[in-house]
DNA sequence: TTTTTACTTGTCACATTCAGTCAAATGTAA
DNA sequence: TTACATTTGACTGAATGTGACAAGTAAAAA
């Protein structure tokens, strides 16, 4: 959804190339590749370190990637919006 | 989180045993209980035949099912409202 | 045109996770 | 005790995920 563009964007403001951010993740180069177009998963550990290495704030990066993880189990679903409601109750209770 | 809680509360009005629920859905009846426990995921085909089980609203019982998913994601997380107006956001953009 | 450079795509090996079962354990009520 | 309901832990095969590698586009540069 958001996060793989949010990542492509960062990049390229900062003018890397996909071959520099894979040596400083220490992956291969096809695997940024598939984080940006989100055909893989990202873990929160490379969040992390892009973060650093876009110079961006850390916890925005996380909030859309955790955005990312739920919008993929709602993306399909007509219920969605109730569900978020009930989620919203219960976050909100547990503080 | 709730889908548990709320499929034993089910099964308990109408008056049914693990033993009656599993042999119904033709599962092992260990696995209900894990289900009802929280400690297995649930998949939306057991949600369906559960409701037509307990005669209540499948739409409903889906909701809550869904909730439980977005929930397991953020229950951990500071960022967790954050993300949540970022997917609301999306969900709402898209209709 | 050929070459080069950035990126994408498919396939693969390996690892990890998960579904669901089984048997044993625990609880509980008669 | 006996009998029945539920829970727990250990287990396996299947599904899914990770990340690499090599080959394929695409577009600009030479």
């Amino acid at each position: 959804m958001i996060i793989g563009k949010k990542l492509r964007e960062l990049r390229e403001q900062k003018g890397l190339l996909l071959r520099q951010v894979a040596a400083s993740l220490e992956v291969d180069t096809a695997y940024i590749s598939k984080m940006e177009r989100g055909e893989k998963n990202i873990k929160r550990e490379f969040i992390l370190k892009l973060a650093e290495l876009y110079q961006t704030d850390k916890n925005q990066l996380i909030t859309i990637w955790l955005a990312d993880q739920v919008y993929d189990i709602l993306k399909d679903e007509t219920l969605a919006e109730s569900a978020l409601n009930i989620v919203k109750e219960h976050i909100q209770k547990r503080k």
